[in-house]
DNA sequence: GGAACAAGTGAGTACATGTTCATATGAATA
DNA sequence: TATTCATATGAACATGTACTCACTTGTTCC
């Protein structure tokens, strides 16, 4: 979580200085960087992938949820949370029961760009 | 890690049995879930993305790596570590150099699809 | 051979994270 | 109103993980 301040790492002449300056100038910005972890990292959770992919094939409650999974509904709810909070699922209220649905249609594309390497590896 | 083993986890009355059903029937493999979340939990790190992200610059080695995102060359190379077990990168060695490239056309549109999550957000 | 150095690795550590358990909230129903 | 049940949430706990530090390996150059 915490760099080095100075850039020195490499102690002596290992550099090479052409392609470092080269990269650093099209590096991502902190933000950007910092963003595409977060999504991928919210993605890289076998609860949540499976979440997700169910509430792609159709809305749900949290209790269908987590019989389909056969998880917990605290559980759930808890990981639903975080994916609420990332805007990558919408909550529908109806009496007892809270409806979810994708709400995020990059997250489909990244699901199946994501299965295609899985698939043909 | 471990899920219960009856699916009666929803204690009554609440389950939508159609709609259960029907994502049951179309849910993810075991396997594919699992491969889904290691590929994205391996993306879902800062320093990860970085190292990604600048190797889809041009061909690094460890020390140009360390250069560029201002960390050490073990933590470097500890998470090249990862990503060569997942194949995501490829190592050339020349001399006292190991360069490193990008070994997978599908973390290059990943990326790409994660950047438009970001960006338009 | 010996020095210098890039890279890899094991152990230890600090911190993040996912689950369970207990409990709270809020809606339907008796 | 009291009960029941779906959902949410906080605390505690266990596991995972990213880093540092010390050390090893393997290569180049003297």
């Amino acid at each position: 979580m915490n760099k080095p301040t100075n850039l020195d790492v490499c102690e002596k002449q290992c550099l090479h200085l052409d392609r470092v300056e080269r990269v650093r100038g099209g590096m991502l910005g902190d933000e950007a960087a910092e963003g595409l972890a977060e999504i991928f990292g919210l993605l890289g959770d076998r609860t949540r992938v499976r979440i997700l992919h169910a509430l792609s094939l159709g809305e749900l409650c949290v209790c269908d949820i987590s019989a389909v999974l056969g998880a917990t509904s605290s559980a759930v709810s808890h990981q639903l949370r975080l994916l609420r909070t990332a805007k990558l699922v919408k909550a529908r209220k109806e009496g007892k029961n809270v409806f979810y649905t994708l709400d995020d249609e990059h997250v489909r594309q990244l699901f199946a760009q994501g299965l295609e390497h899985v698939l043909e590896r």
